[in-house]
DNA sequence: CGTATGACGTGCA
DNA sequence: GTGCACGCCATAC
């Protein structure tokens, strides 16, 4: 079990409606200081079965998307989260 | 095997 | 409040 399959494993078992932190995926991995591989691995992640557009920066931030940061934010809008601002802003609403 | 990179995080000016 | 720089880990080439 690699460390980028842990950490696919993980985004996926987020419920929906919820969001979680690299930083948060990375410790929930097992490596909470690997968060910085977490980012870069979800940006290589190949599995559309991992919902990567449910993690988001630890500071509040979008963050980024392999298919562009607005769709990102548009799904997860669907799920119940708004986003107050997209850059250094910071904000998101969890309903 | 070694180097470079990245969807980050925190600190400091 | 904003901007810049450093540090960190795993993956890719």
């Amino acid at each position: 079990m690699t460390f980028r399959k842990k950490v696919l494993e993980i985004v996926k078992k987020i419920p929906k409606g919820k969001v979680m932190t690299y930083a948060e995926v990375a410790q929930a991995a097992g490596l909470p200081k690997a968060w910085r591989a977490v980012g870069n691995i979800l940006s290589k992640n190949k599995n559309p079965k991992v919902p990567c557009y449910r993690v988001i920066k630890s500071t509040g931030e979008i963050g980024g998307y392999n298919r562009g940061k607005r769709k990102k934010i548009s799904l997860l809008k669907k799920e119940g989260i708004k986003i107050k601002n997209s850059a250094s802003g910071a904000g998101l609403l969890i309903n």
